[in-house]
Formats: structure tokens, C-alpha cells, sequence
DNA sequence: AATTCGGGGGA
DNA sequence: TCCCCAGAATT
């Protein structure tokens, strides 16, 4: 359009000195903060994000107090957050630094992407915003607002869409302002150019809009295709022992939930009985339970899964013996008010808040 | 190139 | 219900 009085950089810039909303990590730009935010927000809202920044940043103050920190702690500053092998890659990588770079988070971008846990997208975001290096940091935010501006019709998360938006991105970098350009880009896509009902009335950069102008804002930009929703029963035992209660860790080997402590239990195909309850808790720790009543339900979802999760109350038959760590870490015995301290999966948060919640 | 990994939020 | 979120690692 013809009122651009100001070059795109230039607005976007400006639109974020006045626009940003104030992050913990903005305050000092320290490179341990843009990394711990950078590994929590990946496939993950801000404001979740910040809450769990501010609890980790209390409790971790630095490189090496992660670096010192058990995987156990680190995984129940994690829960609830998903995706726990960023939380171990990110212990992975604290003891990498504290080895290699001193205890300091480094801002080269070749030094980041070497790192566990760092992939083209957070080396170049920590490497602009911490260090104000010249490199275009692309996410899906990015990747939106480009396919916006430049009216993309290609899919963007696919080889040649996202060649061409990350050629623009290159492009448009405005030399020694990356650690702001990239955020404006960034924070535009959050607060502006959304996903759904896009402002484009506030928009500093309407008038280089391209969708704007063909009327397609709202056809990008190009996803990909879908998949179904998929339905998953499991159930987990509540196996006592008197007072004690039965917590297996599973596997750091595992791909789900790796490292997290859990019931015992597992997935049901078809049909299942008490008896396949039994079954399940022998198959997972070898302990022989007689099942009880049926205590509640839970369903949670996440990605396209939707996970029916019924618990029991078990009793621990009085010839089984411990339990065997063949398909496990290791286990314990603890009290239900224990449950506190260790770090677990959604399904097994929800049984928590069943059991330690007065009258249910 | 396609899959998998969690979980929550918003429309 | 479906899609999206400051993606990375594996197959």
C-alpha cells in the first residue's frame, strides 16, 4: 500500500518497544533465563510457561544448581508440563555447560545446536535474544505472520513453504536488531496476528499484508491435514499394604513419561475384567493383588488421545513378594500423602488429587 | 517425510 | 470437537 511511510522492520520494532508485555526474562536478557524459557515454551502457551519459569528460576538459580539437582527434582519442577525429555535434556545439557562452557549459557549458535534439547529454532532464539547475534529465529508464530505478509499458499510446516518463508525470514532480518526483531515477530503472532480472529485493525504492519489485501488472513496459513482422534483405556491399581502405598518409576528408557513415577497398570485392549486388572499390575511389577472396588474414572487428553483412566483399590495378596524391576526403574512404599513429592503423569496427578481430597 | 512426545486453552 | 501452542528427536 501506499501510506508506508516507515519500512516493515521499522514498525514492527517500534509496535514492540510499545506493545511487549513485560516476561521475566526480559528484564536482563541473562542467557540462563532465555534458555529455561525458551525449552518451556516449545509447544507451550506463554502464560503456563511464565508460571512455570518463575517456580524453576526460584528454585534454579543457575546452570549448575540444575546441573546438581536430582532427576527427580527436576522432573517435579517438570510436571504438568509435558513433553518431560526437554526437562531431561535440559539437565543433559546444564552438566554439558557447566563442563564446556564454564557454567555459562553460550550465545553462538553453532555452540547451542549441539546442545540436548536445542534444535534450529531455540539455538537461534537464544543466540538473537540473548545475545542479539544475527539470526532469523522461525517458530510457529513466525512461520504465521510471514505466510500472512507474503500470502503464502503452500504449507508452511512442509519442505517448500517453509523453505520460502525461512528465505524471507533471512532476508529481513534488519542486521544488529535481531534480539528485537525476532521478538516482534514473535509477539505479533501472539497477541495480533493470532490463530484464530487475527487483529488485523491494530496491526502495525497491515499495510504490507498481502492476505490482507487477496482477503485470505483466515485461509493461512496452510496446515497440513489432520488426524483422528484415538480412544485409550488403561488402569491403574491403588495396591496397599497396610498403610503403604505401591509407586513404580518407570523407565528413563521409556518414550512416555520417561523417569516418572506412576501406578501400576497399563493399557486395555477391548473388553477387561478384575481379573485383567490383575493381570496388568502382575505383568508390570510382579505382584499377585486381589482387586477391590472400582474407585473413580479419570479422562484426560493430549495430542489427538483421549485417555480413560480407571483406578481400583488393590490389596496385596499375602504369599506375593516385592515387587520385580524387570519393566520398571524401581519402586516404593510411601504414604498417599507422600504422593506430594514425586513427579507424575496427568492420569496419575488426577488419582492424586482423587485421594488426597477429603469427602470423595 | 512422517511419527511421536503431554497437556492445556480457546473457539 | 478440533486446532494450536516461542519444536526436537527418532524412524
Amino acid at each position: 500500500m501506499s501510506s508506508c511511510d516507515s519500512t516493515l522492520q521499522e514498525r514492527l520494532i517500534r509496535w514492540f518497544r510499545d506493545n511487549r508485555r513485560d516476561l521475566p526474562w526480559r528484564r536482563t536478557y541473562d542467557p540462563y533465563h532465555v534458555w529455561i524459557s525458551e525449552i518451556m515454551l516449545q509447544q507451550t502457551q506463554m502464560e503456563r510457561g511464565v508460571t512455570y519459569f518463575k517456580k524453576w528460576v526460584a528454585r534454579f538459580p543457575d546452570v549448575a544448581s540444575v546441573a546438581a539437582a536430582s532427576r527427580r527434582e527436576i522432573l517435579k519442577y517438570w510436571e504438568g508440563l509435558g513433553y518431560y525429555s526437554r526437562a531431561a535434556n535440559l539437565h543433559r545439557a546444564a552438566a554439558v555447560i557447566l563442563e564446556e562452557h564454564g557454567g555459562l549459557v553460550p550465545c553462538d549458535y553453532g555452540q547451542l545446536l549441539k546442545l540436548p534439547g536445542i534444535g534450529p529454532y531455540t539455538a537461534a532464539a537464544i543466540a538473537s535474544v540473548a545475545g542479539n547475534i544475527d539470526v532469523a529465529a522461525v517458530d510457529g508464530n513466525v512461520l504465521r505472520v510471514y505466510a500472512r505478509l507474503f500470502d503464502i499458499a503452500s504449507p508452511v510446516r512442509e519442505k517448500e513453504g517453509n523453505t520460502r518463508i525461512r528465505k524471507i525470514a533471512d532476508r529481513l532480518l534488519p542486521g544488529g536488531q535481531a534480539r528485537l526483531y525476532n521478538q516482534a515477530l514473535m509477539e505479533l503472532g501472539g497477541l495480533v496476528c493470532t490463530p484464530k480472529n487475527p487483529d488485523c485493525e491494530s496491526c502495525p504492519v497491515s499495510g504490507y499484508c498481502l492476505a490482507l489485501e487477496e482477503g485470505t488472513v483466515t485461509k493461512r496459513p496452510v496446515t497440513g491435514k489432520t488426524r483422528k482422534t484415538l480412544e485409550v483405556t488403561r488402569v491403574a491399581g491403588l495396591v496397599f499394604s497396610g498403610e503403604n502405598l505401591l509407586l513404580l518409576q518407570r523407565k528413563e528408557e521409556e518414550k512416555l513419561w520417561a523417569g516418572l513415577w506412576d501406578f501400576p497398570g497399563g493399557e486395555m485392549k477391548g473388553s477387561w475384567k478384575k481379573e485383567d486388572v490383575a493381570e496388568a499390575i502382575r505383568s508390570t511389577c510382579g505382584l499377585a493383588v486381589r482387586v477391590k472396588e472400582h474407585l473413580t474414572t479419570v479422562v484426560h487428553h493430549y495430542t489427538r488421545y483421549k485417555i480413560t483412566l480407571h483406578c481400583f483399590h488393590c490389596e496385596l495378596l499375602a504369599d506375593s513378594r516385592t515387587p520385580v524391576t524387570e519393566n520398571i526403574q524401581t519402586f516404593c512404599w510411601i504414604k498417599p500423602q507422600e504422593l506430594a513429592d514425586y513427579p507424575l503423569p496427568a492420569g496419575a496427578r488426577k488419582i492424586r488429587e482423587y485421594l488426597l481430597t477429603p469427602n470423595t
